[in-house]
DNA sequence: GCCGTTTTCGGCCCGACTGTTTTCAGTCG
């Protein structure tokens, strides 16, 4: 069993103890040990397999019992606990708890009062109209919850950062037209730059909230009010987005933007040290103990300053060690922008892209880039119209003449003869020798095959690294967010080839990608392994979606120096210059320039 | 169930909104 499949294992126990009445805290405890796996950037598998028991100990939050439940699930693919529970209660009961209104609480007693076990059970019951005489319900939370279950079957559950970004803005314009708006923030998930968010929260200060709410809830794009009061509001967009506002005061709006940012474990943690100290952390500010006596909240730094830490950036907020790091004075120092030097994954029109090398070159430039990778398909991606080697020979001539055609005008900037070549199903790659050696740098991607067993895909990403001839591998997992899921490979293998070979793993900036993720992310820089953050651009206007790769990149504690392409052009050449490329077949290269 | 700069026992984050139970539990974030 891999980390996310473990963890989902504890949150389904967290979930049935919860339906179950149990102990609140152990609930906590399972939910926690979840959240904690799922931010490993180590498989249990590995650490196991190396360390034996021993390797799983001081993983914070995985204590004596979870430790058990982790090596039953790894040797024998079972948790009895799990088992147990589900024999008390039917599995349908952990889907009813997701049914918007119905928590826990009354799922037990839908249960226990009409033995209902499933959604189609409960939607059945609702319409005969058997739910309102329970205690606790009427006719409009009977209502509700069949609303609520026609929904659920609709719509998606999360939603990709970039289109929760355009509401963002959207919804940011659109109440700053209330007359005394002070502030309008994103706050959340999107504030954190998560791949998906699940709901948009904004944070208001306004001499006006209830001209805040009105206006909220009347923004076009409003399907349907769930909630509305003085301070708070929620509603629901036609395309099912879920968003929330806050109006506050400004003396709570730090304290506010803190704990409206999240992640929920990040200000667990927070709180519990806050306590510790004899404070208490709330969204309207911190607080001595005793007396409620307010002492910080204006600002998110006061915050974090009352508890003895300096701000941590909102992208590493997920209790995986950011706290402990801010204490020691060990949080990484956040890539910025303006740290990236080129872009090493640009296609043309020669492939599937719709600008042509120079429209391309022209765009990277404007961007005060110094370098670009002209990245094209190679001929295996025949719907991509990859090219072939008289092809590619033809571009790479394009680009000799294109570079000279800069240094006339005196320009630094410099196109890299490159390519996206295929990795075959065995691992080798899709060009000939003759024209990999002639290229500056080999940006290598799979993009067939993807039904192989995780030891065949490791197997063949290994032996296309082994080549020799690659510098980048992109893509590393081929997900799409939301639409297909990574194909099985360890990537942790993969990774400590790359090392050896000096070969630096994407991260590709296209928002339906980010592939790598934050915690394989996270995975390279622990192995000192070197990261590309690409565009993958298919369009002039692409190249500006390195934003969504930098904020990946600080998600996974990535730092300048652990980034191949923020070095400037002279470093980065003698990086992707292997010592196994002929030296007679780079010079026959530059030959040409 | 986890954990330790008060603790190996006794704590464990905090508050708004809704609907229904005339004073609050349940849900949600």
């Amino acid at each position: 069993m891999e980390n996310a499949d473990i963890a989902k294992v504890f949150y389904e126990i967290a979930d049935l103890l919860e339906i179950k009445g149990e102990d609140h805290f152990r609930i906590r405890s399972y939910r926690n040990a979840g959240l904690v796996i799922e931010g490993l950037s180590e498989s249990l598998k590995n650490l196991y397999a190396q360390g034996g028991e021993e390797g799983l100990t001081g993983i914070p939050g995985i204590g004596v019992s979870t430790r058990a439940k982790v090596i039953e699930m790894l040797t024998s693919n079972r948790c009895g606990y799990h088992d147990e529970l589900l024999r008390e209660l039917p599995a349908g009961m952990l889907d009813i708890i997701k049914v918007s209104g119905v928590g826990p609480k009354k799922a037990a007693l839908l249960h226990k009062e009409l033995g209902i076990s499933s959604v189609d059970a409960l939607e059945k019951a609702a319409k005969e109209e058997k739910i309102r005489d329970l205690p606790g319900f009427g006719e409009l939370s009977e209502q509700k919850i069949l609303r609520a279950i026609t929904e659920m079957k609709t719509i998606e559950q999360k939603f990709k950062l970039s289109v929760v970004l355009h509401y963002a803005e959207s919804f940011r314009d659109y109440i700053s037209k209330v007359p005394g708006i002070i502030e309008v923030v994103p706050a959340g998930s999107l504030r954190r730059w998560k791949e998906t968010v699940g709901d948009l929260d904004i944070l208001t200060t306004c001499a006006d909230p209830v001209a805040v709410m009105d206006r909220f809830v009347s923004h076009p794009d409003v399907a349907k009010v769930l909630a509305k009061g003085d301070t708070k509001s929620t509603v629901v967009l036609r395309n099912g987005l879920q968003v929330d506002i806050r109006a506050l005061e400004k003396k709570s709006f730090g304290a506010a933007l803190q704990y409206f940012t999240g992640s929920k474990a990040h200000n667990v943690a927070l709180r519990d040290r806050a306590k510790r100290m004899g404070l208490k952390i709330s969204e309207y500010g911190v607080f001595k103990e005793n007396g409620d006596k307010w002492i910080a909240g204006v600002k998110e730094e006061d915050v974090y300053k009352a508890v003895g830490l300096p701000w941590i950036p909102p992208e590493l907020r997920e209790n995986r060690g950011e706290i402990e790091a801010a204490e020691e004075g060990r949080l990484p120092r956040m890539l910025r922008e303006s740290d990236i030097k080129g872009d090493l994954h640009v296609h043309t029109k020669e492939s599937d892209g719709g600008y042509t090398l120079e429209e391309m070159a022209e765009a990277a430039m404007k961007r005060g880039y110094e370098y670009m990778s002209v990245t094209d398909h190679s001929k295996a991606v025949g719907i991509a119209h990859g090219l072939d080697e008289a092809r590619a020979l033809k571009q790479i001539e394009a680009v000799d003449e294109f570079n000279a055609r800069l240094k006339r005008k005196g320009e630094k900037f410099r196109v890299l003869k490159s390519t996206e070549v295929d990795i075959r199903s065995d691992g080798s790659l899709d060009h000939t020798e003759r024209v990999l050696e002639m290229f500056d740098c080999v940006v290598a991607s799979i993009h067939s095959g993807f039904s192989m067993t995780s030891d065949e895909m490791t197997a063949r990403m290994i032996k296309a690294i082994r080549t020799g001839r690659v510098n980048v591998i992109a893509h590393p997992t081929g997900r799409l967010i939301n639409e297909r899921a990574p194909y099985h490979v360890d990537v942790g293998k993969v990774m400590d080839e790359a090392k050896k070979y000096g070969v630096a793993m994407e991260l590709n900036s296209y928002p339906d990608r980010l592939d790598l993720n934050d915690v394989h992310l996270r995975l390279a820089r622990d192995k000192g392994v070197m990261v590309a953050i690409s565009t993958d651009s298919h369009s002039i206007h692409h190249l500006q979606n390195i934003t969504y790769g930098v904020h990946t990149a600080r998600r996974g504690w990535i730092e300048k120096k652990d980034i191949l392409n923020a070095r400037p052009l002279k470093e980065l050449m003698k990086l992707i210059k292997r010592e196994e490329k002929p030296a007679k077949a780079k010079k026959a290269g530059k030959r040409q320039e």
